[in-house]
DNA sequence: TTGTACGCGTTATCAC
DNA sequence: GTGATAACGCGTACAA
């Protein structure tokens, strides 16, 4: 007799055809909806497999049937700052959809040293995942790169500059910042600074464009020292305000490509003594509770991550199903939350002033 | 011929070996260095295997082995309100430090109507995981339950109340409200107030334990309606507030479960016109980022949530290589941190000042 | 309608 | 030191 770790307390499809003195042939067909079976033996062998507990072994059914129910997420290597604060959202969205489908969710890191595109590759080639979900895209991403190449089902939370050629769900970042600089403008601002992020994350440049194209619209001048980019962090945000108040022509209002940013810059001007909210506003996006509990509340643009998740898992189950259909490319729109942080400009500032302080 | 989904693309041991003019079984001894294969064959088969993009087959080695290099980790129940701001973070070490023993990490959501056991029960007896860690642990905790009787490895951050006989890493909190009380007292405060979450998470229970603990020894009464139960969110933090405002013996520090607490807290606090770090204290625990950049910064107790993920992800991967060892029963200790929203108390309230506002 | 037999890719055991 | 061969548990084409 060979080896084989002895799993006699598993109940196998062998072990649960021999209780029923059928073939484990007609047991396998039963529990998978074969056309060709008896009603009564298809009850019989159901019933007989749940008094016993039997649960096909999933590592048995994938070499038969050679495909893994399985999507892969490689987590954003952190370069010692935080992960994002929505991811564990999102995560939590992608699992719970995935589960519908009995579809499982491999959360893989990136050790030292190693890069993404390696650990993907891994995955695939050891036939860990059979697909992937992709977040916190960049403008030009490899790993998109590497997965249209692959011929896996994949769809990205996000998008690259070019996405014509694969499924992705994205928020309008440019038509947000858009809005949000609309919303400025309507309560009288004209001199609105923008704390961007790394602009290789297609997001950040998304919302960076939508502020620039909203500027030139309305006539807002971006006077040299509004435009600060790469504020990925509370210290930035506090350098860039210390900045953006010595300018001459001081803004009235600061844009910030997250809320994380946004919190930072409110806490640098509270220190400077500046009364956010009436003095200068200040909107974010992303909509954490955070926002909510500070003071002043926080205006920002909110996403919900947690649907976010849950849509993007749909649609990779749905492409593993049904892989010559149509790439989904879904546009979500995000929603302006109005609270204390954004109000009209201080009179004395305001050419066209339009109302007093909230 | 029967059917087999073609893999033609793929390389597998058998064309490995083919290619080689070895046997499968040759090959496969030679790429898992057993000691009776020629050095040169070894180099040989290696160099081929590297060639060729050769990968082993995880779902066929798992059939052949019997065993699953996979740890489940059941995402806690999100019954309304979001999910822990640090799981992320663990989440992120667990995967690193999994990933160095090539082991996996599956991520799992309960769905709506199911519960946790269930969905751990159906993880292990569909084969998909060979262990566990646990979070969120609750005082009796109906998976560690189940997890004793199931005989494989696992690891809970946190721990119940009887903890002997598994592995688990943890807090220490009670160390560190009562840590966080002599602090408080040491500026002066001796009405403390403490806003605690829900009394069967070990965790909420363990640190209303240290601040009940430190206020006996210190000699702080806690007055009728000094100690809130159930406070999980900001909103719940800030009705507590109110209470705590109105309280004929208004307490001059309030100690809080959790950060998010502390921030809503504060918010309350100043809504309410009351100075936060002056009129009254504020401190929190978690050592989250947005405390930093809130106003005051909030004095707090600090955790390493990537660290003890890493800690977790090393100990389950012993523990399944070597079943029949000692259980790690480890606990850290949480350090404060201090910022502006913990002071002396305002003098007129201090029975005995023994300083200014800073 | 059911039983038979083979294959998925790998590892372990036993001969040679 | 290497080659056969039998499992691991399941799915399915084909025969009955």
């Amino acid at each position: 007799m060979p080896r084989a770790p002895q799993r006699s307390e598993t109940m196998s499809i062998a072990r649960l055809a021999k209780h029923l003195g059928l073939s484990e042939g007609t047991v396998s067909r039963a529990l998978n909806n074969y056309p060709d079976i008896a009603d009564k033996t298809i009850a019989r062998v159901r019933k007989a497999a749940d008094e016993l507990g039997y649960r096909p072994s999933t590592t048995a059914r994938r070499l038969a049937r050679g495909v893994v129910e399985t999507i892969g997420f490689v987590l954003p290597a952190r370069h010692g700052h935080q992960i994002d604060p929505f991811l564990a959202e999102i995560l939590d969205g992608l699992a719970t959809e995935l589960a519908l489908s009995d579809w499982d969710l491999l959360v893989a890191a990136v050790p030292e040293g190693h890069d993404e595109v390696e650990v993907m590759d891994r995955l695939i080639r050891s036939g860990k995942v059979g697909g992937f979900v992709i977040a916190r895209t960049r403008r030009h991403d490899p790993r998109i790169d590497y997965l249209r190449k692959s011929h896996i089902p994949f769809v990205v939370q996000g998008r690259t500059e070019d996405c014509d050629d694969y499924a992705w769900l994205d928020i309008d970042n440019e038509k947000a910042f858009i809005d949000a600089m609309g919303h400025l403008v309507g309560l009288g601002h004209r001199k609105i600074a923008y704390l961007g992020g790394d602009p290789d994350l297609n997001y950040a440049w998304q919302r960076r464009s939508g502020y620039l194209s909203a500027a030139k619209t309305h006539g807002c001048d971006v006077l040299d020292g509004y435009l600060h980019d790469g504020i990925t962090d509370e210290m930035a945000a506090r350098h860039a305000v210390a900045d953006l108040l010595k300018h001459p022509d001081r803004p009235t209002a600061i844009l910030c490509v997250t809320d994380a940013v946004a919190i930072g810059a409110i806490h640098a001007l509270a220190h400077a003594g500046i009364t956010v909210g009436e003095e200068i506003s200040v909107i974010g996006f992303d909509g954490l509770p955070m926002g909510e509990a500070i003071h002043p509340g926080l205006t920002t643009m909110s996403q919900a991550s947690y649907q976010v998740g849950r849509a993007v898992g749909r649609i990779v189950v749905e492409q593993a199903n049904a892989p010559a259909s149509e790439f989904s490319q879904i546009l979500w729109e995000a929603t302006l939350t109005i609270r204390g942080s954004a109000n009209p400009p201080a009179p004395k500032l305001v050419t066209n002033a339009k109302g007093g302080i909230s």
